[in-house]
DNA sequence: AAATTCACTGTAAACGATTACATACATCAT
DNA sequence: ATGATGTATGTAATCGTTTACAGTGAATTT
């Protein structure tokens, strides 16, 4: 009989006391038969384990927390919740760590921002034994607190980072991904090309336009500053966009964009102002979410392996919180601290060559 | 100075008993200047708060949750976090939990079904105080479980339920949308009306299926079983559906899709195979996510109020796992089992008269 | 003046695990 | 037979809080 509930109320949890008792055994025996089985004699073993599927025991976690001083859950930090992209990589993370022992606490940073929520004490009271952050927008003081309170080999940056600091990150190449567009509309012929940027701290901002402008030099295409338009990375952000382009005496005949979205808010409004995707003007995205293919016109994208840059983030840090044996503790840390996933293009209908 | 750190380590963290030392009192006195201060004299209060300050102390989580039995922190059970749909009630969810003291912690079931992971284990193991679950596919067994455990009160539903479970649950009116979408095709003029709807077991399913013939019927309209197409929630299936209908000897004019991602699907599909929509077709989606309004066309489609669905469930679930005063404690829990949040149609391109 | 009440504060026992250390017994070499 | 070594288990301290209970003066009542 797995529980012996009373008919009026209900039972109490066993605690590892009472598997001991039921197993005729001390609790050290029985924690032991979880934690390092290899210790016990076959015997025992097989007698606790049975205790311990009869009493239907699970150990408290607070109680192992408080003990071992490891809280067996991680944080991620996501800037927009609600963004399709990094709800991908979100459920990509939660995957990996759903075959371990770690649970995934959330924390969305666009209402308020990190600093709003004393991020360092979710390890100092721990909460957490590790954080992987998709916001690269921490500000210097945080930074500062993880050192003080050495939690700075806890983190890790995914997507976006923060610069000059030690904390790896796995990104994408962002340089490459903004290359790859720019030379894509060359090739078919573009020669004005606009380019949508996120805000100027933002790093991937900086890495895209970085990107574009190498490979303009490249192709010895002269830059025209004017087609270099400021936003961020959402739909309404599209939208303010084209109506920018649609105000221009010289209009570009193909636009980058910092993300899917701002490619989706782009078209959805030029079209709406009778301008053709991709026959007037081209559009390139950025990050290849999963609508993108059934966007209409379907969207010419730089894709980024979310997949992979969820399972690089959540394996650097477990390798990183997850106790060594004594051999290696003295060890560095994890080998590389930047991890850099390949992009590709994606092409799809939202580029054409541009009318003659 | 808040931190004496040396030069070499991280200096440990402040526990209770060293900020009762530095205020010169007992330890439960700096418990109760945390947790209840109205006990305190003001002078003693003001001293301990000092303390506090002063040596940066932050109560250990594990340790409080172990001694109060309360972890302090919600699971919410999302069927596809990749879904911007249920990635959006999740950010409203997470919203208004910041504002209290409970982390949350989320667990995603499309890879893993939630009985792989033994969800009552959250509670039992005192991970979780309490649950929200946009997946309304839990199982007999669980449903059982949860009882037996004494948990049920602790759980509620939102977006998705079980049905005949007493456990109370915040949704959208569902069959009133399924009906206006219905009353709109019908007033533009549409007379063959198909139907998307999601898996047969799924409560969404039979729900929406309900209102459409509930609305067929008042519009006196037959019912064509050969109109309803079974499928989810996803674009794939949108294409999958669109293929379906261009097969059809007899083609509705309008379609009713069971999310707006299978609208997204449908219309993409259609558009490439040289349908126009909605000049040929028309299309309702369902939810309104924020992209709805950027797609092109833009989308008609009915809208789920979804920051109403995350802040109800947010704060049902509250009321329900909060301590009450101990007047309050004998009173039979929350009021409402069942809160129903109204849809709206919102009209936009992708739906015309029919040609005639 | 003694008894009662009140407003604070302290003492110490939980909460439920893990693990350093001690112990017991068997095995083996000397 | 003795000591050494190893294997398997138990004892009890510990993690850092909260809180029931007890205590202490001062204020108030009788």
């Amino acid at each position: 009989m797995i529980n012996e509930k009373g008919k009026s109320g209900v039972q109490k949890a066993a605690r590892i006391q009472d598997v001991a008792r039921a197993a005729g055994v001390s609790t050290a025996t029985v924690s032991r038969a979880l934690s390092s089985p290899e210790l016990l004699s076959e015997a025992t073993r097989k007698l606790v384990l049975e205790a311990i599927r009869s009493t239907g025991y699970r150990a408290n976690k607070a109680a192992r927390t408080l003990r071992t001083q490891k809280a067996g859950a991680v944080l991620v930090l996501v800037p927009n919740l609600g963004n399709p992209f990094f709800s991908q990589i979100l459920a990509s993370l939660s995957d990996v760590f759903m075959g371990t022992d770690y649970s995934v606490l959330i924390a969305d940073t666009e209402e308020h921002p990190p600093s709003d929520r004393n991020l360092i004490d979710y390890f100092r009271d721990s909460r957490i034994d590790g954080m992987i952050s998709l916001d690269g927008a921490l500000t210097l003081q945080e930074m500062r607190d993880f050192h003080e309170h050495g939690v700075s080999d806890r983190i890790v940056f995914a997507c976006e980072w923060v610069k000059d600091s030690e904390i790896p990150s796995v990104r994408s190449d962002i340089v490459l991904g903004a290359r790859l567009a720019v030379r894509h509309l060359h090739e078919l012929g573009h020669r004005k090309i606009a380019h949508v940027v996120g805000p100027e701290k933002n790093v991937l901002s900086q890495a895209r336009r970085q990107g574009a402008l190498e490979e303009f030099a490249a192709l010895e295409l002269p830059f025209e500053e004017d087609w270099l338009l400021k936003g961020e990375f959402s739909l309404e952000c599209g939208r303010d966009v084209a109506l920018q382009i649609l105000a221009m005496d010289n209009r570009p005949t193909a636009v980058c964009c910092s993300s899917d979205q701002v490619a989706f808010g782009l078209i959805a409004t030029l079209t709406a102002e009778g301008v053709r995707v991709p026959e007037d003007i081209s559009v390139v995205g950025f990050d290849d979410i999963e609508l993108s293919e059934f966007y209409v016109p379907a969207l010419t994208t730089i894709r980024q392996n979310r997949s992979a840059l969820g399972e690089r983030a959540a394996s650097l840090l477990m390798d990183r919180i997850t106790p060594k044996p004594i051999a290696a503790a003295a060890e560095p840390l994890s080998t590389e601290a930047l991890v850099v996933v390949d992009v590709e293009l994606v092409e799809r209908a939202s580029t054409a060559a541009p009318r003659v």
